[in-house]
RNA sequence: UCCGGGGUAGCUCAAUUGGCAGAGCACCGGACUGUUAAUCCGUAGGUUGUGGGUUCGAGUCCCACCCCCGGAGCCA
């Protein structure tokens, strides 16, 4: 007999028929019948199945009743309506085999509730709770809605590199990739360590991001985008970083920063419509246990347009706004958090594109626009995550590229190829960068970064 | 990295001006004729993050370090 997936046995109402399921117990209840209860769960839906097992089985009293959560087993039994409340139908065993046990002496997950902090010192074994395990479907959906959105739009997946030899990307601190050996790298006459000799014969990095290496397949094949892993090793300790994330880069030629825009907003809303038609059950759980405002707040996000507003606007919106910060809003400095939790919690109370920021604080990459002080810059915020989008249309100008560089202390010797780009063939084009974490975050509320990967890489955290 | 809070039983947390380390849950044993995150009774469970120091006596006070959480910065 073929086991079946819980999530299709729970569907199914040919009561009488016989079916095998196989799991992990979640909870077992005796009967003062002389029978137990046995919830079992596979993750293939939110929802268990419940197993009748009768006193009558032959290794009831041997190794049933011994049974208790994260034990494995499969069972063969009977679908039938169940009289309680709770569940429509259950499954009268008619034989249980016991996979592995699981000794709850000494088994981490209980029935009762487990912090979150100390599940991350069990991520081996929090997949096995009903909130790891409804992280797990909606991150799995959320990653096949993005590769069907952006197919059904003729956008080419493309997996830009993983070590880079770009060390100046200008994304963040980078970690260094080496077959070295730290006690004794080979050196040169003047006791510098001598990369030379290293596996790529030059100092080599994780990356920080694939736009650069994205924008040359736009150059060619129009409408591209990344989704992989992303790299920095900045000491960052909140609730929103991690050192190795997930990033997904689109990136589209002969497209402008409204373009661009406009793509952010209908991913985004495509994403949660996909949520709130598909995995109800999981975001009703998130709903009632982790985030109250969840479902509200997806719903008006799918239903609603974004706000769209230039970094100048938003400056007179937090110049004019009751609130007192803790820092200045001032023309020409940088948002801070505060300010951007201001805009899309308080002012707009929706997600809120703000483009066109000063030049000063923005990539060196972004195109110059005509006031030659802004550029076409472009950040989604939303509420509860803060920032989840950044992009901006490219400078695609030679000139006005290595005056950029320039102007930001870069070597444009260090980007050739890219400037290449601008040499031969160059057009408008555009592209933003997208967290997948904080994405994942915010379509679940869940309020740590490390709560939505399956095994978070942070400052001093590799265990796993 | 900076600021603030924290580390006590397997888990979640108490412990008064420094004075015999406790409770709930889980587990185990028993009770209860279908239960559904905490039904009742009972047993057991500890080098109070680590290393020093003050004291007759330290979970509590002092110093150093480690780790966790929240906020900030960096950003996605």
């Amino acid at each position: 007999m073929k086991r079946q997936l819980i999530k299709h046995v729970l569907q199914r109402d040919d009561i009488g028929s016989t079916v095998e399921v196989a799991g992990w117990i979640r909870t077992r209840r005796d009967s003062k019948g002389g029978f137990s209860f046995l919830e079992m769960n596979d993750g293939s839906s939110f929802d268990g199945l419940q197993v009748i097992a009768d006193g009558s089985l032959p290794n009831y009293q041997s190794e049933i009743q011994q049974l208790h959560i994260g034990a494995a087993a499969s069972v063969v039994g009977e679908l039938v309506e169940s009289p309680g409340a709770g569940q429509r139908i259950e499954l009268r065993a008619t034989e249980i085999v016991v996979h592995g046990w699981a000794d709850p002496e000494s088994y981490p997950l209980q029935k009762k509730r487990i912090s979150f902090e100390r599940l991350r010192e069990l991520a081996h074994l929090r997949p096995r709770t009903n909130t790891f395990g409804a992280v797990a479907r909606i991150r799995n959906a959320l990653a096949a809605s993005t590769h069907r959105f952006f197919q059904d739009r003729d956008f080419l997946y493309l997996h830009t590199p993983i070590i880079t030899g770009s060390d100046a990307e200008g994304a963040g601190d980078m970690f260094r990739v080496t077959t070295f050996d730290p006690a004794s790298p080979p050196r040169t006459e003047d006791h510098q360590v001598d990369y030379s000799q290293d596996f790529f014969g030059r100092p080599t990095f994780l990356t920080v991001s694939g736009q650069l290496e994205a924008e040359t397949y736009a150059s060619a094949l129009s409408n591209v985008y990344t989704f992989g892993p992303t790299f920095r090793s900045e000491n960052s300790n909140t609730r929103r970083h991690l050192a190795e994330f997930w990033m997904i880069e689109p990136e589209m030629a002969f497209a402008d920063n409204h373009d661009n825009a406009d793509l952010a907003e209908e991913y985004l809303r495509y994403l949660f419509r996909g949520l709130l038609d598909d995995h109800s059950r999981d975001l009703d759980f998130f709903n009632q246990w982790v985030d109250e405002g969840l479902i509200d707040r997806l719903t008006s996000v799918a239903d609603r347009e974004f706000e769209r507003i230039t970094y100048g606007e938003a400056i007179d919106v937090l110049q004019k706004a009751e609130t007192q910060f803790d820092f200045p809003v001032q023309w020409g400095s940088d948002l801070q958090s505060e300010h951007e939790r201001y805009l899309t919690e308080a002012a707009f109370g929706r997600p809120v594109i703000v483009t066109d920021y000063p030049f000063d604080i923005k990539a060196f990459y972004m195109r110059r626009n005509d006031d030659h002080t802004t550029v076409a810059a472009l950040d989604v915020l939303v509420p509860g995550v803060g920032e989840i989008i950044g992009g901006s249309q490219r400078e695609e100008r030679l000139e006005v590229l290595a005056d950029s560089l320039e102007r930001k202390g870069l070597d444009a010797a260090d980007y050739w190829w890219y400037a290449d780009l601008r040499r031969f063939g160059s057009v408008p084009h555009a592209g933003f960068g997208l967290g997948f974490e904080r994405l994942v975050q915010f379509s679940t509320g869940m309020q740590n970064i490390r709560d939505v990967i399956a095994f978070p890489r942070t400052p001093h955290n590799a265990e796993f």
